[in-house]
DNA sequence: AGGCGTACACATGTTACATCA
DNA sequence: TATGATGTAACATGTGTACGC
């Protein structure tokens, strides 16, 4: 593994481990690893803002370093997003069928059983309260749904839609009794649609969750309730991705620690037991004049001839590297 | 142009419920 | 059957941004 790090200085730089494999590090294996400190890559932060408007939405990318975080560590990666892509152009066998049934009425999945889908029904209260202005969904998107039956223990699920007027932002409780925090499962169906709407993009706009709501006869609150924590949930993951992958860096460092540790003793040792340094070679032994460390450097049979060829220049940017890497061993091991 | 209020979307943390071993 | 663990839907709260006045 290849480490380019950049300490301190006028100029700060983004610390990174450039190689994504490495015989040598079994903590690169698979992963590449940026660490930036500084502003963070597009590619983190593909998701775009949503420049929030009454009367459009549309996908920006982060712009200002505000919007950046101190702090970004891309491990993994992240699955290609398209923000131009439509949730109508996703093709799953299901959709194939049934596309054009009658709204309100849908079928259970095993029986075939008709049943008042009144999830549906308050869809259509919900659109019609959120959009006038809003114009229909994407025709495209419109113009087919999937009739999921809504579920809960075998039941229909119309514990919660007693509220016709159930209101879709986040301060959507008011109307809802307290007892009525009854949860539902999404069927399979539902969930996997989700998920690769999820995969397309992962933030929706208003269309677009109208559009999925209405396709998977939810309310569009349960889409954006779904779509908020399926983020959580991969912010989540990434994060313990991360936790490893920094906790077997770190054991590596300390072992690596380590043996310089040891490694100094024993030339200290060494040292001690040939009092006359005159017949040490010259580069053996560097003393780093920031913190005053000695360190290794190569050393020939001929301390003579090593002496001869070190020129001042490289003397000098070996002297930064080593007191670098003095500072690297430090921070790591605090 | 800048301040203020409002609406909205989102992140984050929590709660409550369903499911399963 | 009871129970604890787990997953997740739903909720609460705080923040940032766009917009209209």
């Amino acid at each position: 593994m290849e480490l380019a790090l950049s300490l301190g200085g006028d100029t700060p730089k983004p610390i990174l481990f450039l190689e994504k494999s490495s015989s040598s590090n079994p903590c690169s294996k698979d992963v590449g690893f940026c660490m930036d400190l500084g502003k963070c890559s597009e590619e983190l932060y593909e998701v775009g803002r949503r420049k929030r408007s009454r009367n459009h939405h549309e996908i920006i990318s982060k712009g200002s370093s505000t919007d950046h975080p101190s702090l970004q560590l891309d491990l993994l990666p992240f699955f290609p997003l398209s923000r131009n892509t439509n949730s109508s152009q996703l093709c799953f066998p299901w959709l194939s069928q049934n596309l054009a049934s009658e709204p309100g009425l849908t079928h259970g999945p095993a029986g075939g059983k008709a049943i008042l889908d009144m999830n549906r029904r308050q869809l259509v209260v919900e659109e019609a309260e959120e959009g006038a202005a809003l114009s229909s969904p994407n025709s495209e998107i419109s113009s087919f749904q999937m009739n999921f039956p809504i579920y809960r223990n075998g039941n229909l699920n119309g514990k919660r839609d007693h509220s016709e007027n159930y209101n879709s932002s986040s301060r959507a409780s008011d109307e809802e009794d307290a007892s009525a925090r009854k949860k539902l499962r999404l069927t399979k169906e539902q969930s996997a649609f989700l998920e690769e709407s999820f995969k397309e993009h992962n933030t929706l706009n208003t269309k677009q969750k109208l559009a999925l709501a209405k396709q998977l006869n939810l309310r569009p609150r349960q889409v954006e309730v779904w779509f908020q924590n399926r983020r959580a949930r991969t912010k989540l993951k990434q994060t313990e991705v991360d936790c490893e992958y920094l906790k077997k860096c770190c054991e590596t460092l300390t072992e690596e620690n380590k043996r310089l540790q040891k490694e100094l003793q024993e030339l200290r040792a060494l040292k001690s037991y040939q009092p006359f340094y005159m017949q040490l070679p010259a580069t053996t032994l560097t003393m780093c004049p920031s913190c005053e460390r000695v360190a290794t450097t190569t050393t020939t049979s001929s301390a003579a001839t090593t002496t001869a060829t070190v020129t001042p220049g490289a003397a000098a940017s070996n002297t930064v590297a080593l007191h670098n890497n003095h500072k690297l061993i430090s921070l790591m091991t605090k």
